[in-house]
DNA sequence: AACTCGGGGCA
DNA sequence: TGCCCAGAGTT
């Protein structure tokens, strides 16, 4: 397993490389931010602003949300994927918001994991983006690039890699790692040809190391 | 643990 | 045109 040493360095490097890694969703409070990251599941970021733009001119409150039928709420974001269970998500949300939360987003993981569309991935994003909590929000990106680097075992699940990386992560650098792997997880290493060749964190990384002794890499 | 829900982007 | 990408909820 890494030493927190060498994941120390491993986020030295990271920052070299992405020193602009930021949320990428594109909102102007705490109730867009919610919405587009329900939206954002399944599908990218880039995909989400898209349709956010001109959804957030129509949608300001939740109350609008709930004003309209469902069905024209599926067709404003007809172009992101699961636009059913997403419209359906966000009315329920919207509903709950009123009538739990006097219409305001609660600061909370754990309260916002019991709004429908929201699991852990989508309230940390939301708590550390929106309120500044300390949170590592693990997606897929962060999921493998965990494992390659042999921060994580290749058989944890999304929950056990957050608590390993919480754990060798100082707290106060727990939002910024998140923003930092998914650049590095999405455009270095990447699911398909990670760029081991020339990577800064190969003399570290074990999937790395192996991947290069194989050769079975295209440089 | 496996399955389902749906599109856009890209080769 | 077929493959790859990206979470939450249910069974």
């Amino acid at each position: 397993m890494m030493t927190k040493a060498q994941w120390s360095h491993c986020l030295e490097e990271m920052d070299k490389m992405f020193p602009d890694a930021h949320c990428e969703l594109v909102h102007s409070n705490p109730f867009e931010l919610l919405i587009a990251t329900v939206l954002s599941a399944q599908c990218t970021d880039a995909l989400v602003n898209k349709v956010t733009k001109d959804l957030f001119q129509k949608y300001k409150k939740p109350e609008d949300y709930i004003s309209v039928p469902i069905e024209e709420l599926q067709n404003d974001i007809r172009s992101i994927g699961l636009f059913r269970n997403k419209a359906k998500n966000i009315q329920a949300l919207s509903l709950m918001l009123i009538d739990q939360f006097n219409g305001e987003v609660p600061p909370d993981r754990d309260v916002l994991t019991t709004l429908p569309g929201v699991g852990r991935k989508t309230a940390n994003v939301v708590v550390s983006v929106a309120f500044g909590v300390p949170a590592i929000a693990v997606d897929t990106h962060l999921e493998r690039v965990s494992k390659r680097l042999g921060l994580a075992r290749w058989k944890d699940t999304p929950l056990q890699v957050e608590e390993a990386l919480m754990k060798k992560t100082p707290k106060e650098l727990w939002s910024k790692t998140h923003h930092q792997m998914i650049f590095f997880g999405r455009y270095h290493c990447k699911a398909q040809n990670p760029q081991c060749p020339v990577c800064p964190l190969l003399d570290v990384c074990r999937e790395g190391k192996k991947r290069m002794k194989n050769r079975d890499v295209r440089v």
